[in-house]
DNA sequence: CTAACATATTCGTCAATGCGTATAAATAAG
DNA sequence: CTTATTTATACGCATTGACGAATATGTTAG
C-alpha cells in the first residue's frame, strides 16, 4: 500500500531556482500568501512573464495557488522531499539578505501600505501570513 | 581599497545544479580531488561531455582544477558568498542520501579499489580526501 | 622530432527556455 | 445577455544548453 516514493527529481528542482525572476518571486511570497497583482505591481513585468513563471513553479511543486473570486493567491510550499525542503528553506534565508530582494520587499510594503496610489491595485485583497508558510 | 563585493548571481548558481550529470559529478568529488579519468569511467559517459560538464561547474565557481601532468583533478570550491556555500553544502549532504548517488560512490569505491580491472584505469591517480573539503 | 595518452574545445543539431504580443479563460458586474 | 477585470495560455522568435562526433591542446615517453 505504502506509495511508492517518487524519485525526487533534483535536477528540475535546482532549474526551477535557476531563473531571477522566479527567486524575485519566491522572495516576494516568503511567508504570505500573496496575490497575483502585487507581484506584477512589485517587480514591474509583463503580466503574461509573471504567470508563465508562476505556472513554471507550481509544476515544480514548489508553490500553490488558490483561486478568490478573479484573483489568484500564490504560497510557497515546501516540497515533500526532505533534502529538496531544507534546500528551499536555506534559499529563502539567503534571499533575504540579498541587496536587490530587500529592495523588491520594501516596494511591497510600500504597495500594501496605500494600494490605492497604485493605478492597479484597486481593490485588490492585500496579502496574508500563511500558518505555517513551509509546509506543505 | 575593499573590492567591491561583486553581486553573486543566485540563478546562475542555481542553473549550475540543475542538472543531473553535474549533480553526479559533484556527489563524487565530495570531500576529495579526483582525477577526470575516473569520472568518466564511473559515470559511463562520454568523456567530451563529462570535460563539458566540468567546465561548466568550473566556470559557475564551484569546482576548481589542477594539473598532475597528463591529468586533471577536480575538486570542490566553496563559493564565496556565505548564502551559496551553505546551499551547496546542504546540497552535498543530499545527494548522500540519494540512491542512485550512493550507487555512484558504490561505483567509484570499486573502481578505487583495483583501477587495474578497469582498462582505461591503468596507472590513473587515487582519489585524494581534500584538507578542507568545503572551502576555497 | 614523433607517437601515445588525457583532457578540452569546436561543430552541427536538437530540445528547452525566456520573452513580448496577442488571445483565451474564468469570474464579477451591469 | 454584454462588458470589464484578472489571470492563463498560445504563438513566433531568439537564446541557451545538452549531446555525439570530430578535432585540438597539453603532457609524457621514446
Amino acid at each position: 500500500m505504502a506509495g511508492k516514493s517518487s524519485p525526487f527529481q533534483m535536477d528540475l528542482f535546482f532549474q526551477a531556482l535557476g531563473d531571477n525572476t522566479r527567486l524575485r518571486l519566491l522572495n516576494l511570497m516568503g511567508n504570505r500568501e500573496i496575490c497575483v497583482c502585487y507581484l506584477v505591481e512589485v517587480l514591474e513585468q509583463g503580466q503574461p512573464k509573471i504567470s508563465r513563471h508562476l505556472a513554471y513553479l507550481r509544476r515544480a511543486g514548489i508553490v500553490a495557488a488558490r483561486r478568490d473570486g478573479k484573483w489568484m493567491h500564490y504560497r510557497i510550499v515546501m516540497p515533500p522531499n526532505a533534502g529538496a525542503a531544507q534546500v528551499l528553506s536555506q534559499t529563502l534565508a539567503w534571499l533575504k539578505e540579498d541587496r536587490a530582494m530587500q529592495a523588491d520587499r520594501a516596494r511591497l510594503s510600500k504597495a500594501c501600505c496605500n494600494p490605492a496610489k497604485f493605478v492597479a491595485l484597486q481593490g485588490a485583497p492585500l496579502p496574508v501570513p500563511v500558518d505555517r508558510p513551509l509546509e506543505s
